[in-house]
DNA sequence: TTTGTAATTGAGATACAATCTCAATTATAC
DNA sequence: GTATAATTGAGATTGTATCTCAATTACAAA
């Protein structure tokens, strides 16, 4: 099995596109975030290391991260993009808590199943698909109830 | 059953708000766009009734359409957040063909059900769900194959 | 009907994520 | 090494969404 920095490199490659040290930084930085993150999120951490890196290279670098099933866009939040990684990972789903912010991730074969069923209904040929619950977790509803 | 004026009008009472002239407008314009759209459009259709509507009073005003269930978000298309409305319709989910912008509507209640059960599972409060999957239609496919 | 008051409005200013521009730089193939 | 097309950073720009504030208005109570 490939490395995540062997599949980009062949992305790039196939693509006529160069694999430059920012990019490996980025594909770095990425990975050693634990899941979630968005974009400043992670300029943040990457500016410590290279004070030059610009914001526009992270924003021109992770579509390609998204092209090569690298990483994937999940729930936006407070308007703002929010990605992870899923290289070796499964599709999940996402629950929100509207409160805390916390993410659970919910994997449930059957509804993948349903989801292929419905596309074959409608001859419909996916590319991705995203199921997100909103709502409140458990901790939070606790809280509420306290007041 | 009441018409989707009274509930509006009754949230409005409920919470001590006014029920205004241009609120009156935008909940019927809502309701004159088949299905789909996006605050431009709205915007676009009413100004043309009234040359005062500013773009604000309808980024003020849908909120609170959506706070009483007379509206809901759809998926995000191109960076723009699309309503639809949903004052006597069920929930169902989504398929938007990524090359026509096509969205097709789809109902299947076995996915409901796992929803619930997901949530029981985490003991999530849900307050809101939205399953989307993004692709091509059969009409953008066959094209596609005739190139 | 009149009045008091708090909510609402429009217009423009503002905030902010995301994208674009362009000269300077650099990775890659030969 | 050299040629060349891709890439970069910094700042400008775009475009959606939000905020501000003085003027206006809906609505409840008199």
């Amino acid at each position: 099995m490939n490395s995540y920095e062997d599949e980009f490199r062949n992305y790039l490659k196939e693509n006529g596109l160069k694999f430059t040290p920012e990019r490996q930084l980025i594909l770095k930085g990425v990975f050693s975030l634990h899941k979630h993150f968005d974009i400043d999120q992670l300029w943040e951490k990457l500016h410590r290391k290279d004070r030059r890196l610009s914001r526009a290279t992270i924003y021109r670098t992770l579509p390609l991260l998204v092209e090569c099933n690298l990483i994937q866009e999940t729930l936006r939040c407070q308007g703002r993009v929010q990605y992870e990684h899923i290289f070796g990972h499964e599709h999940h789903d996402h629950l929100v808590c509207l409160k805390c912010g916390k993410i659970i991730e919910s994997r449930e074969e059957r509804i993948e199943k349903l989801q292929e069923e419905i596309c074959k209904r409608y001859h419909f040929k996916a590319v991705e698909h995203r199921l997100g619950i909103r709502g409140y977790c458990q901790k939070c509803q606790n809280k509420m109830k306290g007041t």
